[in-house]
RNA sequence: GGCGGAGUAGCUCAGUUGGUUAGAGCAGCGGAAUCAUAAUCCGCGUGUCGGGGGUUCAAGUCCCUCCUCCGCUACCA
């Protein structure tokens, strides 16, 4: 039996910016998939890069002094890093500097030309040449003494007319409409589509695909002036990714990506140019652009101005890898925007963390150590309660996996704690500590259960949290290969007699530094 | 302006195709327990479901209208 696939992708990330929370962010979020998928028994790639070409990066490379490439090796190192740091499992990186890649871009041109999607005309606009950028009626402001100026940077425009390719896009304004209307879920959340449709129906415009007032990026086939438009060459990341232009082999198994992931600012990129690209080369469409929300810190807009951006590093110093992941996915329902506070973060992490799940591992798994000769305890009969806690451990894999399946992290974890409380519920109300004396048989039942329990439990942590869940698993002796969710069954259920490591905590409180610095 | 979304307990949010006394988590108050990372468990909500009107045997859930907030309204990426 062949696996089902799963492709994830990222948007490659420009490496003109400096990693930040919503890089984090996004490709944790694709990391969870990734690993939630990997462990239900899915074949996944998971794909992550960067995006170098453009004419922001060759400005930079040109003030470091140093020649492109070398500046883009240099940065998109800096992503790399990110991603071990946050252990994130992508299966590839991709750079558009990458020869893979621009063969990938020439040849989906080429099926574009050859298709007459693209033809060259003459784009015309406002442009500064300070900003070296083009700008719309609506950025622009006059002058009292009469000159036009851009409203953001202040710099005097003029009327430039300049050849270009482009993109029939106005020519797929119905079949986008179609494509959306049959596929309800291809863009999320519901909202963001509503968006989108109503952009497209507004009319579109054919798109400017070629630039000819830089030459950092891929050459126009045939025509050495022009580059690619940075939009068309960074969107082609994801299908040169899976061995495009073969369309054989890899390509063949993965594409269409089944979500590409992004941020709710470039969602038009992808939910409008690019299956229009795709279904223009005669190449399908993926199956789902999932636009997130934004962070914001402590009730504050970031900006690079304010200061206030967020660094995941020190996020990751401060309260802990996990912590971090959890609470990212956690605290804000998947796809609005939330705000990063540390009042929030110390809640989450201490709330739901070490009180509600890490002391729920730590009182069982103590009292196992010290009442049964430090090994899973066998058990007698099963009572109604204890059956009814087993029946709901198994319950949380489907419900996990519905929410996950539609980007809804939160409720994937809700579904976790509501198993967690009623575990902690469960040992109150069985009171091992009292059985101890009365019933040891009966102590050693539901020492048993909980400790199935927890099985079932750090299994199904493992994709948000897999350091710690790794930890709690083997606090729980689970051997390597049973931690896939194919082991979520009795018969790999914990087995009585397996000796047990001496418990420790696996999810530490925050504890504030004290406030007189002593 | 146009299009779309939201307004439900102090806070963050769930509330299927309209149907028993509107729910969860957190916070708060009271109690229990003491195995555990002073963690846990139990109990407690008279919420005008934004305002008003309407349809219906029945509306948070449909229709109209008003108010408030938010997003989108294209080519820096």
């Amino acid at each position: 039996m062949t696996k089902p696939k799963y492709y994830v992708t990222t948007p490659i990330y420009y490496v003109n910016d400096v990693p930040h929370i919503g890089h984090a962010y996004t490709t944790l979020a694709c990391d969870v998939l990734a690993r939630f998928k990997r462990l239900d028994g899915y074949d996944v790639t998971f794909l992550t890069g960067t995006d170098e070409h453009g004419q922001k990066v060759a400005k930079s490379a040109r003030a470091a002094g140093v020649d492109a490439q070398a500046f883009t090796d240099q940065v998109s190192q800096n992503f790399r890093d990110l991603a071990a740091f946050m252990n994130y499992s992508n299966d590839d990186f991709i750079r558009t500097t990458e020869a893979r890649h621009k063969t990938s871009v020439q040849a989906l041109w080429r099926r574009l030309i050859d298709a007459g999607e693209i033809y060259l005309g003459s784009y015309a606009g406002w442009y500064a040449t300070r900003d070296e950028a083009f700008y719309t009626d609506s950025e622009l402001e006059k002058r009292p003494d009469g000159s036009l100026v851009a409203k953001a940077s202040g710099a005097e425009v003029e009327w430039v007319e300049e050849p270009s390719y482009f993109f029939r896009l106005s020519a797929w304004q119905d079949r986008l409409l179609a494509l959306y209307e049959a596929n309800p879920d291809f863009i999320l959340p519901k909202t963001r589509r509503n968006e989108v449709v109503s952009f497209v129906k507004s009319g579109l415009q054919d798109l400017s695909v070629s630039r000819t007032t830089f030459d950092w990026g891929v050459d126009v086939p045939g025509d050495d002036a022009h580059v690619v438009y940075v939009w068309l060459d960074a969107l082609t990341n994801y299908i040169t990714a899976v061995g495009f232009p073969d369309t054989e082999g890899d390509y063949a198994r993965y594409w269409p990506a089944d979500v590409h992931m992004v941020g709710k600012d470039i969602l038009r990129f992808h939910a409008v140019y690019w299956p229009a690209f795709l279904m223009a080369a005669g190449l399908q469409p993926p199956r789902r652009v999932f636009a997130h929300g934004w962070w914001t810190n402590e009730g504050q807009k970031i900006s690079k101005s304010l200061g206030n951006v967020i660094d995941p590093i020190k996020l990751v110093e401060t309260y802990g890898l996990d912590q971090v992941r959890y609470f990212l996915l956690r605290e804000v329902p998947f796809g609005n925007d939330g705000d990063f506070s540390h009042a929030a973060m110390v809640h989450r992490m201490n709330g739901d963390l070490a009180n509600d799940f890490g002391n729920l591992a730590q009182r069982v798994l103590s009292m196992i150590h010290r009442n049964c000769d430090k090994a899973v305890p066998a058990p007698g009969g099963f009572s109604d309660g204890d059956r009814a806690l087993l029946k709901a451990a198994a319950a949380i894999k489907d419900n996990m996996a519905a929410a996950i399946d539609v980007q809804a992290f939160h409720e994937a974890l809700e579904h976790l704690w509501t198993v967690v409380r009623a575990a902690n519920a469960y040992v109150d109300r069985q009171a091992p500590w009292a059985l101890r004396k009365t019933d040891p048989d009966r102590m050693r039942t539901v020492l048993y259960v909980l400790a199935e329990t927890l099985r079932h439990l750090a299994i199904l942590a493992q994709p948000v949290m897999p350091d710690s869940a790794g930890r709690m698993l083997d606090l729980l002796a689970v051997p390597a290969e049973a931690r896939d969710f194919a082991a979520l069954t009795p018969a790999h259920a914990v087995q009585p007699g397996t000796s047990l490591p001496k418990p420790e905590g696996v999810f530490p409180r925050h504890v504030e530094p004290d406030a007189d610095g002593a």
